[in-house]
DNA sequence: GAGAATAATTACCAAATGGTAAAAAATCAA
DNA sequence: TTGATTTTTTACCATTTGGTAATTATTCTC
């Protein structure tokens, strides 16, 4: 059931046998969040790597007197701070359930037991290839592209964005107020 | 000799025997590069993974009318298309040689082969992580800092870039015009 | 459902940055 | 070295974005 939750996500990554994804499965823990619960909190080491069933989450960074946003993510996708799960150090990164959600965790100790197997192993190169890899494409946005532009190509990847997160939000991932993302929506053309 | 070096470059990330070095080692080839020379083209999949001994390079994509750098190299480091090594896709981005340079390279099947042996899994396994750490970092100074603050701490970072790199190389990185930057080198505090 | 709290929109002006252009400085090449 | 090319600086104005504030809309809570 998880298991085949799990490797219809990752196909388009590579291929496993259901037996791996049985195995992994057995690793993981549901767990439930309520709209804007705090799934990790700043100052602290992330301990999980979470993979959202249903619902979304936030990777934000407290600035100044406003949260910025650095990703998004949904359902069929890892979630969490990344950054502090592979340091094992503590960041300033929070992670934020940002609707009602459905999702499994597996601890970091797990994650690297799996490791010794081969299904561990792939799924860790992957996390980190594919993580950094979005991450070019963020900035390579961010250095290129306009605002408004930037706005286009979100809205293009999570169509159904604006129906579940809010403006706030999603103006801070690219970059700009609330009040500017206001104004390129209701700019013409 | 390049054993040493090699060890002494990442024994901050981890450490292995001089003799998985020595392993790694004949696996690369030297390679000079002139200043201003390509090291791998616009459109074009990577085939190599290179690791700086002398001089720097820059990964770029084309811009209208201008280049934008997404990452600077200098000795003791890593520098290639990441991304089209990973994904075996052509991409747009381009390498170039930024000062005259000494490097060595490996090939991404040698790369892989080395993979099968333990110093290999941790090589891929660091850059990988490494390499995305990095560029979240680059996400949050782009999102949460000023263009003046983004330009000093990549002047901590690497204190001598200014004696190596052109203005307009660093300009593009900070996402800000050379005029710009100039502007902010030549404003009192 | 009513009131409170939060979020989004709009307007206004200020600040930062972009674009064009010209001059000065630095670098390159014969 | 000298002339040509490229880079950096400066100046000017246009555009974008930020910040404050007030209004409207939405969401939350009881």
């Amino acid at each position: 059931m998880l298991a085949e939750f799990l490797k219809k996500s990752f196909d388009k990554y590579f291929n496993a046998p259901i037996e791996a994804w049985e195995e992994f499965s057995e690793l993981c823990e549901p767990i439930s969040f309520e709209k804007d619960e705090i799934i990790k909190s700043q100052n602290t080491t992330e301990k999980y790597f979470y993979f959202i069933i249903k619902g979304s989450a936030g990777i934000f960074l407290w600035k100044e007197n406003n949260f910025v946003c650095l990703d998004f993510a949904f359902e069929n996708s890892a979630c969490c701070d990344y950054m502090s799960l592979l340091t094992k150090e503590p960041t300033e990164l929070e992670v934020v359930a940002l609707e009602k959600s459905e999702m499994v965790k597996i601890s970091r100790e797990n994650f690297y037991e799996l490791g010794k197997k081969s299904i561990g192993q792939i799924i860790m190169k992957i996390s980190a290839e594919d993580s950094f890899i979005e991450k070019q494409k963020q900035q390579i946005e961010l250095l290129t592209k306009s605002s408004k532009e930037r706005y286009e190509i979100l809205q293009r990847k999570f169509p159904d964005i604006h129906q579940r997160i809010a403006q706030k939000h999603i103006a801070s991932y690219l970059g700009i107020t609330p009040q500017s993302l206001s104004r390129i929506r209701n700019t013409a053309n």
